[in-house]
Formats: structure tokens, sequence, C-alpha cells
DNA sequence: ACACAAAAGTGCGTCTCACGCAAAATTACT
DNA sequence: AGTAATTTTGCGTGAGACGCACTTTTGTGT
């Protein structure tokens, strides 16, 4: 039996390669022929793996293309619980975005691939996409919430506080990314999330 | 041929009552039973139609059942642009939500019926259900975002302002909803609204 | 009032899914 | 190496989503 402060160990390493092989190759497969074009059967086998595997990560196609934004979104709640107290809540928050953002070419940030681009475009607008995408950002802004009310003192579940700067920042960010994400000239994300999070934290002020 | 700048006619009328008949019967149903104990075939009966009709309107069980909440939370954006231009927008926006509130006894607001109330909190702790949820959330922030770049003279599709206030503001709402819900001795609802959307004017400060 | 066009409702067939269950394969611990 | 736990796999089932063609209802023009 296996204790649970354990080191990941083989098993669950293999575990985590499968769970990752699999949702990307859910992700590359819709992104090239569209997800109507893409059958369970096709991504198992992306991932050299028996097709009920693949319920065995994921319940739904969607919930495996979100997957990857999910675990990114977790990184930047997991980012705030390691940032200096020394640094105010929201130049923490903000930190903890960019950082995670970084490093994060998954979704066409540079000029990689035309193609690439235009097709996840096509594929977050697929509308049994967008409530898995948004079910991955309502988790990860729970665990911002627990991570704002640890940090502030705050109680998660009697207190409004840190579910409403969690839910307030997870808006903003949603809105910087899909500017971000539809400007035809390329922009920088970094000036977008400064801006978008620096107004929430002015009181949102008339232009 | 009908003009479409047309009034809503015995046929609109008709179209409109079998929709609310099948989100309603979806509801029951799920609140009775549970949604894995219905059938779409079941809330078809229940509204006295074929169940492929069902598929006609919903593309599937959950957003049947969503349907209610969305059409209660497009009434708010409906409800802004309704507001004079004399209030401030917070006060505008407060109003609006308030006043789709008030006679929205839907989702077990006073002493209605035991049974229904803990039902209905099963409800909405269905993972697949709050997917749907959170979709009808987005399309209601979106009507939001227009009606708020409409009032302020900005750019729906340019400015981020109209659809960070809307972002922030649906947050808040379901932040103050949330907390309303779990709330085992029952409180009003109006002073958590309150309380949300003035925390977000003054910039979210620490409490 | 009648007939015709448009739109909604219906029935059928099909193609995927999601998942329970139990057997085979793989991994970990001693 | 031996054994127990865990993961992977195969199979079967029940349900769902939707295209297509047909029937019924509704709205409009004569």
């Amino acid at each position: 039996m296996s204790r649970e402060g354990e080191r990941p160990g083989l098993r669950e390493r293999k575990k985590l390669e499968t769970r990752t092989a699999l949702s990307w190759a859910a992700i590359r497969l819709t992104v090239e022929r569209g997800l109507e074009n893409v059958r369970v059967e096709d991504i198992a086998a992306e991932a050299h793996v028996a097709p009920r595997t693949f319920n065995n990560y994921f319940s739904s196609k969607g919930e495996a293309i979100a997957a990857r934004h999910l675990d990114r979104a977790r990184l930047v709640a997991h980012e705030l619980r390691r940032r200096p107290a020394s640094e105010s809540l929201w130049e923490a928050i903000k930190i903890s975005v960019l950082t995670q953002l970084a490093f994060g070419e998954d979704y066409g940030a540079g000029q990689p691939d035309q193609q690439w681009q235009t097709g996840v475009r096509l594929m977050i607008s697929e509308p049994s996409l967008q409530g898995e995408m948004l079910k991955a950002n309502a988790i990860a802004e729970a665990e911002m919430a627990a991570a704002i009310a640890e940090r502030t003192g705050t109680d998660v579940a009697r207190d409004l506080y840190p579910r409403l700067v969690a839910g307030a920042a997870g808006a903003a960010i949603r809105v910087a990314m899909d500017q971000w994400l539809r400007a035809d000239p390329p922009v920088p994300i970094r000036p977008l999330i400064e801006d978008v999070l620096g107004r929430l934290a002015a009181g949102l002020p008339e232009p």
C-alpha cells in the first residue's frame, strides 16, 4: 500500500504521461480536422492506448481538450501560493498569471504556424468546448480563491472576499486573453493583463 | 411571409410555450428524480410533445435545464438597457439585478418547499449541469457587455472596459448567489448583491 | 372562405458516446 | 521471485444527438 505523502513513482508518472498524451492528441486532431471529425477512437489511437482507456481519464472529448487549459490555470493558483508575502495581493496575482503565461506558447502565441493559429481559434469557438473551458476556469478560480483566502487570512466558506477577487480576476484574465486571441496584428499579452488587473484594482472607472 | 420587426403572433407564442414547458419539465423531473433518472423521453412526455421535438429546442438535457437560468440572466441585460441615463452605471447594474431577482422565487427563495430546495441544490451541483450554467452566464455577460458599451459610449469589440465590467459583475453576482444558496439560516439576497457590487466599484479592498 | 406557402411537430434510422463489469497485463512491495 | 494492488483492455448496454423526409398546424393572399 502506498502512503499519501510520497514521491511520484513510476506508476504515477506513466499515468500522467498517458493523460497528457491523450489531451494533446485530442487537441491536435481537433485543430486539424475539427471536433466533429474526431472520434474517441482516433484520439486513443494517437495516444497509443485502447479506446476504453480514454474514458478512464476523461469523460468526454471536451474534457480532454480543456484539460491542458485547466492545468495551466491551476498553475496560476499554485504560483500564487508561492509568492512572497511582501508583494501586494494584486501584484502577486499579476506576477503569477504572467509567469504561467510566459512559457505558454501553446495556444498560438508568437508566430509559430498560421494553420495552427486558425485551427485553435476554430476549436475554442466550438460551443460544446466553451462549456468545458468555463468549467475549467471555475475550478481554477476555486483554487485561486483558496489561495487568496490563505494569503489574506480570510475564510473561503464564510467571507465573500476571496471568491470575489478570484472571480473578478478570472473574468479579467479571460477578457484579456480573448482580446489577445482576436488581435489581428498580434499584440503582447503582458500589457493587456496589467491593464485589466489594474483597472480592477482601481474600481473599474469609466474610461 | 412575415417581416422581421413584427409583434409576437400566435406562432411565436406557441413556440415559446413549448420551449418553456420543456424547460420546466426538465427541471421538475430532475429535481424530483435526479438527472440520471430522467430520460429525454420523459421530459417530452411531461411537456406533451414528441421526443424528437425536444431536440428541436435543446441539444441536451442540460441546456434545457439551464434555459430558465439563461432567460433570467438575459433579462438583467435587457433591464440594464432600460435604466435611465441619470443613474450611475453601478447603480443601474445593481437595480437591474435586483429587479430581476425580486420575483424570482424559482430557485428556492423563501420557504416554499423543503423537498424542492434540496432537490434544486442537488441539481445545480450536478457536474454536467454546471457547464451549462456557466455557458448561460457567459452568454448573458456578452449581452450585458453590449448594453454597457451602449450606455457608456464604448466599443464592445475594441475596448476592454465593457466586457471587463460585465465579467466582473457577473462573477460578483455568481458569488453572491452562491453564498445565498448555501446560507443555512436563509439570508436576504439584496444585501449580498449590494455588498459584492459595492466592493467591486471600490476596487476590492482587503477587508 | 379557400387554397397555398411557411414553419413547427413527428417518426425513423444511424452514428457516437459514456460507462459498468470482469478478465488480462502491468507495477510495486517484501 | 511471489503476491497484491492498480491500470489497461474488451465487450455489452442504454442513451443521446441529429440528419432526413413526412405530416400537421399556422399565417397569408385571393
